[in-house]
DNA sequence: ACATTAAGTGATT
DNA sequence: AATCACTTAATGT
C-alpha cells in the first residue's frame, strides 16, 4: 500500500466506516482512483459517456441542465459523502449523460469503475443501500426543484437558493454575483438585482458587489 | 486615467 | 417576471 492509498484509506474510514464494511472500503481503495478537481472545472457535460462514478469526499458539485440556447438551470448539488447514482444508470446502458456537472469548490473524489459499482450491488448490502439511498435522495431534490420552478415566486426561490448555498459552503458570506444567481435560477440579472435589493432593505441579507451575506436563516 | 464589469433604476410588455 | 436602455459604482490595468 503506497502513501496515496494510506491517505485515501484514512479519509474513507473517517467518512464511511459506519456505513461500509472494511472489506468494501479496501475494495474501493484497490479499484478506485483519487482525483482532485479545481473549483469551476467541468466534471461531466451533456452527451458525455461515463465509465466511472464519483464518490465525493470533499467539495460540492453542481448538477444542472442546459437547453439548446445554452440556458442553464441548477438541479441539485452533490456534497461530501454523496455519489451520483443517476450517472450509474447512465454508465450501465452506455447512454450519454443528460446532465452537466461543475465543481463549485475544490473537489476530491474517488472514481469507481461501473463494473465494480455493479458487482458490489450484489456483494455488499451496505453498498446496495447506499446506492438506493442516493437515488432516493436525488429524486427528492429534483422534486424539490420542480416545486420551486412551478409554485414559488422568485423571491422565495432566491431565498431558498441563498440558504442552501450557506448550508453547503458553511459560510454566511457568499461570494456571488447577481448574474450568477440569475443563471442558476434561469432568470435575468435585473430581476435578481431588484429582489436582492428588497431583501437587503428588509434586513434579511447584506449585499455589496460580488458579495451576499445572509443575515437570517430560513425558519 | 481609462476600460471593464457589477449593480441600480424607470419605463414598457 | 422579463426586457430594454441607460446610469452609477466598484475594480482592474
Amino acid at each position: 500500500m503506497n502513501y496515496h492509498d494510506a491517505e485515501l484509506k484514512k479519509i474513507l474510514l473517517n467518512q464511511y466506516s459506519n456505513i461500509f464494511e472494511d472489506e468494501l472500503i479496501d475494495e474501493i481503495i484497490k479499484v478506485g482512483y483519487l482525483k482532485s478537481i479545481k473549483n469551476g472545472e467541468l466534471l461531466i457535460d451533456v452527451g458525455d459517456y461515463l465509465t466511472h462514478i464519483p464518490l465525493i469526499l470533499k467539495g460540492v458539485v453542481k448538477i444542472m441542465r442546459q437547453d439548446k440556447a445554452g440556458e442553464e438551470i441548477a438541479l441539485y448539488y452533490l456534497e461530501a459523502g454523496d455519489t451520483c447514482a443517476i450517472s450509474f444508470a447512465n454508465c450501465l446502458n452506455r447512454k450519454q449523460s443528460i446532465f452537466m456537472g461543475i465543481a463549485e469548490a475544490d473537489i476530491e473524489a474517488v472514481f469507481i469503475p461501473v463494473e465494480k459499482v455493479d458487482d458490489w450491488l450484489v456483494k455488499y448490502k451496505t453498498w446496495r443501500h447506499f446506492i438506493i439511498d442516493s437515488y432516493h435522495f436525488r429524486l427528492i431534490e429534483m422534486v424539490d426543484s420542480i416545486d420551486s420552478l412551478a409554485f414559488m415566486r422568485m423571491e422565495e426561490r432566491i431565498w431558498k437558493y441563498l440558504s442552501h448555498k450557506v448550508k453547503i459552503s458553511n459560510d454566511f458570506d457568499l461570494e456571488i454575483t447577481h448574474q450568477d444567481i440569475a443563471q442558476d435560477l434561469n432568470s435575468s440579472r435585473v430581476v435578481i438585482t431588484r429582489i436582492l435589493k428588497k431583501l437587503h432593505d428588509d434586513g434579511k441579507i447584506y449585499s455589496t458587489r460580488n458579495r451576499v451575506k445572509v443575515l437570517e436563516l430560513l425558519s
